[in-house]
DNA sequence: CTTTTTGCAAATGATTTGCATTAAC
DNA sequence: GTTAATGCAAATCATTTGCAAAAAG
């Protein structure tokens, strides 16, 4: 509803505001992880026909401003979120591959310092959790 | 050259001991995180005409087994290294994409226990460092 | 000789590319 | 009016499927 957010959002990253735009950023913040294809169908519910490609080039350009995030579990499609800023992680389930926040740990990120490094530069551990939703322990 | 080595855990596991499946084990052993584009090419280096398919079948098999290990960083394409058991993670360039792997961090495992898990019951954590490769680093 | 792998060919499915048209600014 | 987004169509690329032929146990 408060798509004037939206619009703001996207006008400090120098973004036009369009539709499609604004249609994308609603359905991701009210869907969190959703994959492309539930993006899609919800895209053209809210408004009618729009091209594949729209979607995906909104897709990209939100990411590019950083204001969603691509997520990529292994064996899923790809997700999105809207870019929350903070660091938190995901568990996703291995039997329905459904997603969900996972808070930051205990501490300040002890994951984020390996004994070794190898040489890398680090600014990201990206933390996937693995195991079985409660649908799906109960199924 | 232990190829003993490797028909002995084919066998373990009720694995047919073929040629493809000898040389996929001995490249991702002797080049971890390879993806499936590199392996085909060594697996026709050594053997000459091997199908597609029948490396993909091997690299399937090798993984149910437990024997092989398919992993996927987000972005990159999807790579196999020899399972060793232990419970290692990776740093991905986000330049280069090249992988390294990254032991276990300090203590036994705090990026297990998240807080809260929203009901799931987790089983593993997968973490993927993010940063620089060193020769990204210098380029 | 029975079952599993391999080879070959074609299909699938998500994502990308290119270019003309349209809408934002 | 310019520049950036969209629509449409076709291409790409990794991976999968199905079935017949070959090899493993």
């Amino acid at each position: 509803m408060a798509s004037e957010h939206y619009e703001n959002l996207l006008r400090q990253h120098r973004l036009r505001v369009t539709a499609v735009r604004l249609a994308v950023m609603e359905i991701i913040e009210n869907f969190p992880h959703s994959d492309t294809d539930f993006i899609i169908r919800q895209v053209r519910k809210n408004l009618g026909s729009v091209s594949t490609q729209a979607i995906y080039n909104v897709l990209a350009s939100l990411c590019d401003a950083n204001l969603a995030r691509k997520i990529e579990p292994a064996g899923s499609s790809t997700l999105y979120e809207l870019r929350v800023g903070d660091n938190h992680h995901h568990v996703v389930c291995r039997i329905c591959k459904s997603t969900q926040d996972i808070d930051c740990l205990i501490g300040e990120r002890p994951c984020l310092h390996p004994n070794d490094t190898k040489g890398f530069l680090l600014d990201e551990a990206e933390i996937t959790f693995w195991g079985i939703c409660p649908i799906c322990q109960s199924a």
